[in-house]
DNA sequence: GATGAATGAGACTTCATTCAT
DNA sequence: TATGAATGAAGTCTCATTCAT
């Protein structure tokens, strides 16, 4: 593994189980077992580093939770694949769900990045967007209803997560139908 | 204003603003007109001021949601009144929701506060509960579905805030539909 | 007792147990059940508060050890007997004896309160004064002697405090014997 | 000279200067021309300064005192040689003594060091066993004897430094004859 | 006499970052 | 590329002391 590779697993794995603060460019160090000097050779300072990692990670994200999907399929069965997709990836990823979670609450998300990474958002928009058109869906921001998907997931995972319990493929099914009830058209 | 209250209130508005720990307490002492040494006479540390600072928070959203209820009304009536309850104390109290989301994102969050501020959510739990009961709603972990409740109300308050848009009463109803509608039995 | 006194006590065992500078004011505050402001009512600050209590441990120390001494008795029973007087005084009083060490050892002893304190010492320079007269003990400086018995008297003192062991009355002749030995003419 | 022991040689000299506690990181910082994160480069803080700077000093003495030993003469010599050894390093070397004088004396003396430490003290044991067992010196506790010499010589010391008057040869061979007479058998 | 809220200088320490090797 | 010693600004917190009540 390059020596890239190793700063960047060592920061995904410190800042989610510390937090962004607590991951001092010190401990990335001493776990990731590389010079300090190395990781500015890579990244121009700590906020570049988060950021490119941030943005690796949306970038996965984004094929993720598309990938497997028949478009010739109906709607409403696209939505619950996706909304598996990125259930799954979160879940079998809780470590990257959690960087993703602290950066996205962090001031660093208030800056340019949000534009940068809006391109891996470009399918779900699409995929929304049809739907509104269609008239699958409510007639809202898609924007919105890309939160209101997002954070259903998220609340979903982070119960699983801590509450370290699994849950049943019916039950899961019942948390989807949930969001789904959420944004499509009565 | 007492002392107490200057630090509590300048500590509000910086975390909202600034995040938690771009809010030095330096910075908190500048803006409350109050000495170091202070903070230290009320507060054992930081963490125990933002600690306070949440638990006070926590207990003043919790009455604000259960205001005005009406326990004769429809069910669907209240869970809307709630849901608006808690809406516009978010929407009226900007920095103190910022705080919340600050808070609620922190390595903080982690710890036994959550227990002491659950008896804050009692009221919450009873009426999820209830509606259950009664087959309003499904049959899922009351927990879960206030975090999705929760969830659902903050992104809409985070629509409006940053994108600095107001929304229209219509508007605003079917929102609150759409939250209604991930939870209801259908 | 009043609060001048509770606050001398509470010096005394917090500064045997923790040292003079762990011995915060607020510790003291804490411990003697008396506010910040009372303690300057009684004593100028800080530094005034430990050299006054060392002051008065000096006196109460000073009239310890010459007591009991009938001056008909031989010179070396005398000596004898100051020597145990000394130590039972420390052995009785191991906080105080403590204090003592904490504050001979520290900067503070450099200033003129070592001349102050010296008129305790004088029965103490008589009596070695008249020992080398009178040819009982060597010619060497007094203050010198004294400091030498002084030192001897503390190493057995802190020997039996640390070691929490006690002495014989046969060990202890043995020791004042070993003490004499130093400072008699052969 | 490196920077670590620049560290250490301008501690010495305040610590001798000022005492423990008021000799500060910051103070130290000015003194030896360091940045302050050099210091916690070398030394985990400000506790762990001090205390490897003592084990370093108990070492040298460790040397110092019996250096140039001939252990083919008489037992009486070899202990006038090791107590001038003992009184030259540290008539020599003031600041160190005055350092261990203030460490011995502080809060810090009572923690594990002290048994580390303990193997400097390995052949003064050594040579006081084997005065008790060939029946130079009394039947007493070694550790005790060797506190006896050692506040002996301290005492010594400490009048020549802060008198700041120099000793004659002979009166110095009266000194250690007082030492000796204390511990010898009669 | 007694209280304790308030002060602010200064202590210790951390941490992102640089640069000579 | 890679290292890690060195930097110093900035952060958190302590503590002796004051003063209005």
């Amino acid at each position: 593994m390059t020596k890239r590779q190793q700063i960047i697993d060592t920061t995904i794995q410190l800042v989610a189980e510390m937090g962004l603060y607590a991951t001092s460019m010190g401990l990335i160090v001493k776990e990731s077992n590389v010079a300090a000097g190395t990781i500015y050779h890579y990244f121009k300072n700590k906020e570049d580093l988060i950021k490119t990692v941030y943005s690796e990670l949306r970038e996965e994200m984004g094929k993720a939770f598309i990938q497997n999907i028949d478009n010739a399929l109906p709607y409403k069965e696209k939505f619950f694949l996706i909304w598996k997709n990125l259930f799954y990836y979160f879940k079998d990823n809780p470590q990257k769900f959690q960087f993703i979670e602290h950066y996205a609450s962090s001031p660093l998300e208030k800056n340019e990045v949000k534009e940068i990474n809006q391109r891996h958002y470009q399918p779900a928009i699409n995929f929304i967007q049809k739907g509104i058109e269609k008239g699958y869906l409510r007639t809202l921001p898609e924007s919105f209803i890309i939160q209101l998907i997002f954070a259903h997931v998220s609340v979903v995972v982070r119960m699983i997560l801590f509450d370290e319990t699994d849950i049943s493929v019916t039950t899961l099914q019942l948390l989807i139908q949930s969001c789904w009830d959420s944004v499509r058209i009565n």
